[in-house]
DNA sequence: TTGAAAGCGGTACCAA
DNA sequence: TTGGTACCGCTTTCAA
């Protein structure tokens, strides 16, 4: 069923069923209502590669995920989903891409094939050979994370370093002086992940500046890497009174294991998170922390991206945003 | 760049260049090697819109995806990940359908604009309206899980029922005559969902058979949940001696639940799960468990759809997979 | 207000 | 071994 059966059982030529369709020019009620019962009738619905190819644009959004193998925490896949429902609530498709490492293919298939108007771009590295084809490219783009090439595109970030630094200096006010920060992976860090790199900076810069006491560790995403990195804490520096986290997979396992040393949550050490609001509100006890927005965060990384598509020229957009801090219960005064 | 300016700068018709690409007619090496040193230069690749329409064939595949506002388990989002691979390594791309409940459009882009030669669905409900629709159009399809409609459609599915009337055979030889099931929350056995119908069945179902006394549960994803439904379990049936779950996002807080009690695992209680590696491992202590193997179900997945697509006559594949249970130390026989 | 026809960028058949 | 050309199904300009 195609446009052109359409056209001869209304008795209408091509275009006007076509024109009916798009609504881009006058036709007299009649002949639209005709043409309308017709296609109902018959179930019609255009052919999005036909379209595609007559007008230009595939309404088809690309999202470059990382591959499997690496840590893709299951609240990074969540983006996946709020992507394409961002997505879909605008009448746009997302096609996936799994890419870097040595899985470039598909990546260059999007891009080179013209399958996408735009892509999405998740888990960016400082040195990101994608973001850095695009834009030389000068295809349109939008990164959820920055890369060191942050004034080269568009981006939506979550601002690690502001964040950091808030929370020291509520811990700070709250008298502690002795603050432990674990961090992601050890190789995220070495890959030059944006937010382990930019957490780190901002805590070593605000120990310096409010003479605080603590350490810095690298954790696994994982429950059983949590339990050690306490055990390393608590061992190196004993007096620790607050634990501040991004990894939010290892959440679950530090309270575990600050209860495995005895040391209750906020009396003896107090918890903060940079996390999803459900993993911050699942472990136990839960946790003061900061949103990962991750719903919003793809909201405006596909609005942002639209916008691109549509008036190429304009200025890049740079979405810095930093949610608060929900007061779960797991801060209090450091003990004396 | 397409495919005339190729042809022109080659010296060459539009065809050959076309031929040259796709080798399907004979072309003089000399001739080849004119046009492809012309491609490379222009660094041509072929629209694959134009290919598509021409064609008639997308190289895409549909992925219907559960709306973010259902429980979107890490487990289902390995899934997303996982065929996206196995996808790109056969050449097909993945186009995101977020799908059930109210959001319908995007399904209907896909089949209806004919975006995409074969559709995957997961998290598939017993009444799957769907499964019913694409059957009835006979639009190439396979699940990942079944649906009540199983004989009218190919898919890819996990054993529960065989896998856990296992876990009970081998519980009670190990002496447990108490057991309790731990399964997905109340709402997801509302909605038909396959694994937690079937688990709870072959539960109730061995339970009968063996005579082993019991309870099954329903469970919120979470490990609060988890708490309260062992709150609960232990408080009904204090005697219990093995703890069966199907719910991998309610593990870690059933061992927390269970170290809370003072039960120790596996001397006090025994604890089998049908879970992902990597949350059977993570957790504390790690469980013996059945894998999901996400991994390999996507690829099966994606191979029986792309048969499906180009053998549309063969017989409707049906793959039913027991991975055995690996055993981590969380079982052992049962306390007198 | 509507129709005819030239694209969009490929594929593949029919000739040569 | 190669070229010419009629599609694929839709959009949009130009004419009527």
């Amino acid at each position: 069923m195609n446009i052109r059966e359409i056209a001869e059982r209304a008795g209408v030529s091509r275009s006007t069923v076509s024109y009916v369709l798009s609504g881009k020019r006058q036709v007299t009620e009649v002949t639209r209502l005709r043409v309308m019962s017709v296609i109902d009738e018959a179930g019609y619905r255009p052919s999005a590669m036909a379209r595609a190819l007559a007008h230009g644009e595939t309404r088809t959004l690309g999202l470059v995920i990382p591959p499997l193998h690496h840590h893709l925490s299951s609240e990074q896949l969540q983006f996946v989903g709020a992507v394409a429902e961002a997505a879909a609530d605008r009448d746009y498709d997302i096609l996936l891409s799994p890419s870097g490492g040595d899985r470039e293919e598909a990546f260059d298939r999007l891009v080179g094939e013209r399958k996408v108007d735009g892509i999405l771009l998740m888990e960016t590295r400082w040195h990101d050979r994608r973001a850095r084809l695009l834009t030389e490219m000068g295809f349109p783009f939008v990164t959820i994370g920055r890369t060191g090439a942050e004034r080269e595109h568009a981006w939506v970030d979550l601002d690690y370093s502001g964040l950091v630094a808030e929370s020291m200096r509520q811990l700070f006010a709250l008298g502690h002086r002795n603050i432990a920060f674990i961090n992601r992976p050890q190789e995220m860090l070495d890959q030059e992940y944006g937010p382990a790199l930019r957490s780190l900076e901002a805590f070593e810069n605000a120990r310096t500046r409010l003479g605080v006491d603590g350490l810095a560790r690298c954790c696994e995403d994982s429950a059983s890497g949590a339990h050690s990195v306490i055990d390393d804490i608590l061992e190196v520096v004993p007096a620790v009174t607050a634990v501040l986290t991004i990894n939010e997979q290892a959440l679950g396992g530090v309270m575990e294991a600050l209860q495995r040393h005895g040391r209750r949550v906020p009396q003896d050490v107090s918890v903060m998170a940079i996390a999803s609001v459900r993993v911050a509100t699942q472990v136990q006890p839960a946790v003061t922390a900061a949103d990962v927005p991750a719903e919003q965060m793809s909201q405006q990384a596909v609005d942002a991206l639209l916008r691109r598509i549509s008036d190429p020229g304009t200025a890049l957009e740079h979405l810095l945003l930093s949610p608060s801090f929900l007061d779960r219960g797991s801060v209090g005064p450091a003990r004396r």
